[in-house]
DNA sequence: CACAAACAGGATGTCAATATCCAATTTGGC
DNA sequence: GCCAAATTGGATATTGACATCCTGTTTGTG
């Protein structure tokens, strides 16, 4: 249902968010957020073109958010890596249907649409605050050892 | 968002549902849905090991649906050619979380059930039966020419 | 300035989804 | 029994998603 893709780039914007706004280095991001390294990077620059993080090079460099947790929404980010794309015309390229669509691809498109208001509903910030014995990325059982949780957590 | 194959099994299910209880051969299907014909008749294997679906062959056969319209949801199709997912344990491995999912995986599972809930609660009856003027599979101008609708219209 | 940290981007490899083609098999009708 | 209609299933492209590696570029620090 959802890319490998989108799933990689939701943890890494989750354990920036849980830590923003100081900077994470690619390989902090891949090893709190068990995603490959190599490819974090490109899925990381995908998010740099599509403005929902910025990086910096060099010693003390890394990627940060550039909105706040609270104003990031969920769909802004699976946005920027793969859209959700929405029917809008006839599949078929039937011309007398146009913009009208059939109640198939109505129901199907109806579905998508309630994805994407799940998803435009549900901000970073919200999925921090939330209480849960599953915080978002971190391993519950180190997070209950009494140390002090730096990754988020992403079940 | 759903793949071409899904798209291709629910236009062969809709035409098949439109003109059942009479069997179709894979090319009359094709052509009415324009799916191309070759892969259609891999899909619609697909359909027949899913039960969702029956095949006859030789003269005078083809394929026709197992259930009738009003008792064949979207879902069941979905599922045979290519079951919805949904996210059950951390897809991080992480022990801890177990059955819990964090904030971001419940929130991505959450979309899920609402795209399987829908799809669940709509049987291929009502779109058929649904008064629309983008009528299923079938080219709207055609359709108003006053000829006797064979082919189920879809957008 | 030299060096190391860190991202950018091109080249390449693997695999599943999509798609096509053809030989084999089943089956109804003459 | 023979032929034509149909599906079945295997073999074979083609393409994009996923993944890795390596070189180049930027930048902070001593």
């Amino acid at each position: 249902m959802f890319s490998q893709t989108v799933e990689y780039a939701l943890r890494a914007v989750a354990h920036l968010a849980s830590t923003a706004p100081e900077a994470r280095t690619t390989d902090q991001i891949a090893t709190a957020t068990k995603v490959p390294r190599a490819y974090l990077s490109k899925v990381l620059q995908a998010l740099t073109r599509g403005a929902i993080v910025k990086s910096q090079r060099g010693l003390g460099g890394g990627i940060t958010l550039v909105k706040s947790p609270d104003r990031l929404t969920i769909l802004e980010v699976v946005n920027a890596v793969e859209p959700i794309e929405r029917i809008r015309t006839c599949p078929l390229g039937l011309v007398g249907h146009g913009e009208r669509l059939c109640p198939l691809h109505r129901r199907m498109d109806d579905a998508m649409e309630k994805v994407e208001s799940a998803f435009r509903d549900t901000t970073l910030a919200e999925i921090l605050a939330e209480p849960t014995k599953s915080p978002p990325l971190c391993d519950v059982a180190e997070a209950a050892g009494g140390i002090v949780v730096e990754r988020p957590a992403i079940t």
